[in-house]
DNA sequence: TCAGTATGTGATATATTATAACAGTTCAAT
DNA sequence: ATTGAACTGTTATAATATATCACATACTGA
């Protein structure tokens, strides 16, 4: 069940909810949801497009903050670590995380990506780490997975008809 | 098929064909296969581990050249797009094609790695681009898929077994 | 064969992404 | 209140990647 980054849906209530979920998962995990960490996955929330840790940075600077590189980056290991937000690896980028049934973190899960190169715009779906090629792979030769990526380049389905 | 690089096998034989099979695909397909792109290829091929661009620019510098960044980047971009190598995002490196029915190149294809964290050896294997959790994902949302990253980060069998 | 064009090389400079290291501060549990 | 762990603020620097331009080489077609 991808996510709807590709579709219109209410946006302010999308950011609310994320933190919402992610203040009470850290409050159930005895995690420091500290402003910084707050303040990033309100960046990450804001848009369905990947941020690079220097933009992230810019908006922190814009908030009067004297932010240099490692608070963003540590913002961002804490949020990934948890499951509150993705790398996306191809982009050197991040994401916050729309996972639905766990929005926003809590269960580890193996998210995959749909992103579009026309226009920038990401999508987050599941699947399970074992499943695939990968896993396939794995069992073959005795390869013990820890973590995968999975991620596709294209068109999203509205440039691509842009583009036809 | 995952490759073999868990194993042992004959290497300097392994290099030589990777660098016939180069060779050969760029005389049919029309390409040149200039020093530069030849020395670099048998670099990666000396290695059954990913090395990054300012490796390979070290392994030039010490045949004696002057090499500049872009020099590195624009072989690793030649033998990337032709398939005789490929990029491991996770890693930002690259590593020789190992496909075994089209070792070096040639026909297009969808390589899947497993990465080991503890001896950094990689094997290549492969899927079909729309297979597994991606192509799903792409069908019911109606993203046209270019191009898929599918990497696995863990522990090889034998690092494995050593950590146990 | 040789002019014209496309492709590749050599070199300088700079952009982008990421981490090391350390001092000071806040937090949370005694 | 005290203390150890976690987090923040800051400086510096490492690692990865690209823009640009001058020159050389290779290929193409008249």
């Amino acid at each position: 069940m991808p996510s709807d980054a590709f579709n219109s849906h209410d946006h302010p209530v999308c950011i609310r909810d994320g933190l919402k979920a992610a203040e009470r998962h850290c409050a159930e995990a005895g995690l420091q949801f500290t402003s910084i960490r707050r303040r990033v996955l309100e960046i990450l929330l804001s848009d369905h497009k990947p941020l690079g840790a220097y933009d992230i940075l810019d908006r922190l600077r814009d908030d009067g903050l004297n932010a240099q590189p490692p608070m963003a980056y540590r913002a961002l290991d804490f949020l990934v670590t948890h499951g509150f937000a993705h790398r996306i690896e191809r982009l050197n980028a991040f994401i916050a995380c729309t996972h639905k049934p766990n929005v926003a973190g809590g269960e580890p899960h193996t998210p995959a990506f749909l992103i579009c190169r026309s226009c920038q715009r990401v999508v987050e779906t599941d699947a399970p780490a074992r499943a695939g090629e990968l896993g396939r792979a794995a069992r073959q030769t005795g390869f013990v997975i820890e973590r995968t990526i999975r991620e596709a380049e294209g068109l999203c389905p509205i440039c691509a008809r842009a583009n036809a």
